[in-house]
DNA sequence: TTGGATCCATTTTTGGATCCCA
DNA sequence: TGGGATCCAAAAATGGATCCAA
C-alpha cells in the first residue's frame, strides 16, 4: 500500500473551484495516498466513528478538499468541467464494497425524457472515481484515498447503460414502477431511495393517473463499477494505488 | 372593543388538534378578546417587533394556540374537520387590511385540474377566519383577536370563484400566464410568491413546453373578504368583537 | 451478496403572511 | 391603494452514500 510519509503534508486550497480538468486531476492526484483523517483536518470536520449516522461522510469531504461547489443542484459536481464526482469504496481487493448512486428517478417526468436529454446519461458522461479503502475493520481516519480514475463510457457501457435505462423508461411511463425491484438491467438498476420505507412520492399507474408510492432511485451495480475499476487499473504503469 | 378582564386568564391545552368542529369553535372563541401578547406567552414565542422579519407570525401561533398539527402539508389545517385557518388582519373599522393567500398556482399540473378537485376549491369551502387588530401604530403585542368566524361560500361566492378560477385556468394552460397580472379576477388573484423576484418556476407556454417564470400563488382580494366580514358580523347579536 | 431500508447535510418548496413604492 | 416584492419557519426533496437481514 502506498503511504505518504509525513512530509509529503497534504496542502491544498479549498473552496475555489479547479480551473481545468488538468488541475481537477492534479489535486485528485495529490489526494491519492493520504488518509480521510487528514483530509478531515484540511476541510475542519470531524470523523465519525462509523458510518452509520454520517453515511455520505466521505463524498462531502472530498467535494470540499477537490473545490467542488458543494451541492451544484441538477448539474455535474464540476459543472465547467462537466464532471460529475464519485468517492467509491472498496476493499482490499480493490473490488467496489457498495452500488453507486446515479440519481433519483423522475417517476412522472420520465416520459418526457430520452437516453440522451436524461440525468443518467449526463451524470455518466465524465465521472471522476476515486477509491476508498473501507474494510469494515478499518478504522475510518486511517482509510486511504487511491488514485483517481477519469472514466467516460465507452461503446459497450454506454449500449448497455442505454439499453438498461430504455427498459426502465417502458416500465415506469407505462405504470409498472412498483413491479421493478432491484433485480432489474444488467448495469443499472433502481432501488427505493427515500427517509424510510413509508415515504412516498407521486408517480403514475396504467391508466396514466398520479400515485403515491416509493421513492426510486438509479444506482451503477456494483459488478458494473467494478468491471471499470479492473479494466483501467490493469493498464500498464496504473492502479488503484491502494495496497 | 372587548377587553378580556385580567382574571379571565388565556388558559388553553395546546398541541392535541380539536376532536370536533364545535371543540375548535369553543377554542377560537376562548381566544377572541386576548391579545397576542397573550396568546406568545402561551405557545413560548418571542413576539417580534413588527411583521417585516416575521411576516407568517401571528398565523404560526394561532395555528398552533388552536391545536393545528402545524403545517399538515396539502391538506386543511385541521384535516379531521376539512377546516383550514385563516388569520386576518384588520383595521379600526374591521376591514380586511391584507389579501388572503389561499395556495400556490400549480402552473405546470394545473390542467389536471377541474373546479371540484382544485385546491382552491378544497381550501375554501371551510375556513376558519379570525380576525386580529393590524392598525399599524398599534404595537403588536397588544393587538387583540376578534370573534371567529366560520365560513363556507354560499352559491353566489361559489359562481364568482369558479369563474375566476376556470379563467385562471384556460390562460395557465394556455400558456398565457406571464400575461396574467393582480388586475384579472373579481374575488381571486394571481400574484407573484416567491423568495423574490428571480425567483423561477417551471411554467408551460404556448407550445406546451416548459420553461422558467417566477411562482405565483392564489390570493382572495380584500374587498371580497371585506364583504365575507361586513355580511356576517352585521347579522343581529354579531360582530368582530373588536373596537 | 445484495436488495431493500436507512441516515445526514443542504437546498428547495410550501404555507404562514405583510411590506412598500409608484 | 393595491400590485408586485419580499420574509421566515418548517417540511420536503435532493445529493452524498452506507447499513443490514435474509
Amino acid at each position: 500500500m502506498r503511504k505518504r510519509a509525513p512530509e509529503e503534508r497534504l496542502v491544498v486550497s479549498t473552496s475555489d473551484p479547479p480551473g481545468s480538468v488538468a488541475e481537477l486531476l492534479a489535486r485528485a492526484d495529490r489526494l491519492a495516498g493520504h488518509t480521510l483523517g487528514e483530509v478531515a483536518v484540511v476541510v475542519g470536520e470531524q470523523v465519525p466513528e462509523d458510518f452509520r449516522r454520517a453515511k455520505g461522510w466521505t463524498g462531502r469531504v472530498v467535494e470540499r478538499v477537490l473545490g467542488a461547489h458543494a451541492s451544484s443542484r441538477a448539474e455535474p459536481d464540476f459543472p465547467r468541467l462537466g464532471i460529475e464526482l464519485k468517492t467509491i469504496p472498496v476493499d482490499r481487493e480493490g473490488r467496489p464494497r457498495e452500488s453507486t448512486f446515479v440519481c433519483s428517478v423522475p417517476l412522472t417526468q420520465m416520459a418526457f425524457e430520452t437516453w440522451p436529454t436524461s440525468l443518467v446519461f449526463k451524470k455518466l458522461k465524465r465521472v471522476l472515481f476515486i477509491p476508498v479503502q473501507a474494510d469494515p475493520d478499518r478504522p475510518i481516519a486511517s482509510r486511504r484515498l487511491g488514485n483517481p480514475l477519469l472514466w467516460s463510457p465507452g461503446a459497450d457501457d454506454l449500449a448497455i447503460l442505454q439499453e438498461d435505462w430504455e427498459a426502465f423508461l417502458d416500465l415506469v411511463t407505462r405504470g409498472f414502477v412498483e413491479s421493478v425491484t432491484a433485480h432489474r438491467g444488467t448495469a443499472l438498476q433502481i432501488r427505493p431511495k427515500g427517509k424510510n420505507a413509508r415515504a412516498r412520492r407521486w408517480g403514475l399507474d396504467e391508466e396514466g393517473d398520479v400515485f403515491r408510492t416509493p421513492p426510486r432511485a438509479f444506482y451503477l451495480r456494483a459488478s458494473f463499477t467494478a468491471q471499470i475499476l479492473r479494466r483501467s487499473f490493469m493498464l500498464p504503469s496504473s492502479g488503484l494505488g491502494l495496497r
